[in-house]
DNA sequence: CGGAGTTGTTTCAAGCTTAAAATATGTCGT
DNA sequence: ACGACATATTTTAAGCTTGAAACAACTCCG
């Protein structure tokens, strides 16, 4: 962290300062604040069901037959392992998952069930339009810049989190 | 909605697919995600608070001494009128802001009290710093890329929102 | 004035979320 | 086999969040 000396510029553009930092970040609240709140409505409107009742379907459907164990779902969904107790309780209860056995008891695994597998697919393409719908103003290209930008946006996050946090 | 004819891009680029807009919702997803959490955790170990009360004495904060309305706050927030209650109920609780008489008893109008205020300050003054770590590792041109680029896309949710949400 | 409708807020029930403590099971060395 | 440690999950208490219903206060028209 001694490395630079002041007249030597070593990249281009230096890092953002704190006022710009904030700007970018308020904008990408209201934009993933704004989406998640119509998807939630429309989940609710259309198919009686929460966000992330369907971000656990959808990380069970891409598993699939081999399904998850709780650990797994909620690294995949970056919740507390508390949380998908209670989630994975109520899809139980709707009967859209299932357990399954295992040879470690410790280990809660679950998958789709079959009418699971049904209702998620549904509901992933209307999500799917969703959110083609909500972008559809920009172009290809603009999408394109604006996800590369993110991938660079999240390795930042990335190397800071680790840092900062233990050191 | 008809002027379009097959043969005939009226602008470079078309609007992005299904598959990439995805994509793009789950990069900006990751970030907001990982940037709340990693917020959230400091200001509950360094502050012994949250993300919602931040945000509540930050519009209180911008509001300065005419202070908001529950509805205002609400607006704000992007959150319901009854949550603001109970937020407000439990700042008041900690002596962080304080009700305002007004002649329309429908309205409660509240603003920061004193210790509000250097309670909001310093906590500003990390949440500033945190943000601009976390974005480091980019430059100031992407960062501004980006900025911009996000205020497109929530342009494009505001437009999407209304004409499909009631058409 | 008095009722009708409007507006601003609170209450309520249900679900989501977390960190921390508790529980249960497995593994490993002896 | 035993104890010590590790791993996977559930439980718990507190707070956040919502939409709907209830409540309170205001406005306006007759």
């Amino acid at each position: 962290m001694n490395a630079a000396v002041a007249s030597l510029p070593d990249r281009l553009g230096g890092a953002p300062d704190g006022k710009r930092s904030l700007r970018l970040w308020l904008r990408l609240l209201t934009c993933s604040t704004r989406i998640e709140q119509t998807v939630s409505q429309r989940l609710r409107d259309e198919f009686s069901s929460t966000l992330p009742r369907f971000d656990m379907l959808s990380a069970l459907d891409r598993a699939g037959d081999a399904g998850l164990t709780m650990g797994e779902a909620a690294g995949m969904l970056m919740v507390s392992n508390g949380n998908v107790t209670g989630l994975a309780a109520r899809l139980k209860a709707d009967g859209l998952i299932e357990a399954m056995a295992g040879t470690d008891r410790r280990v809660q695994r679950v998958r789709l069930t079959l009418l699971g597998q049904t209702r998620f697919t549904a509901m992933a393409r209307a999500h799917e339009r969703w959110i083609e719908a909500l972008f559809a103003d920009l172009t290809t290209a603009e999408a394109d810049d604006l996800t590369r930008l993110l991938e660079r946006a999240k390795r930042s996050l990335h190397a800071t989190t680790y840092e900062e946090l233990n050191g």
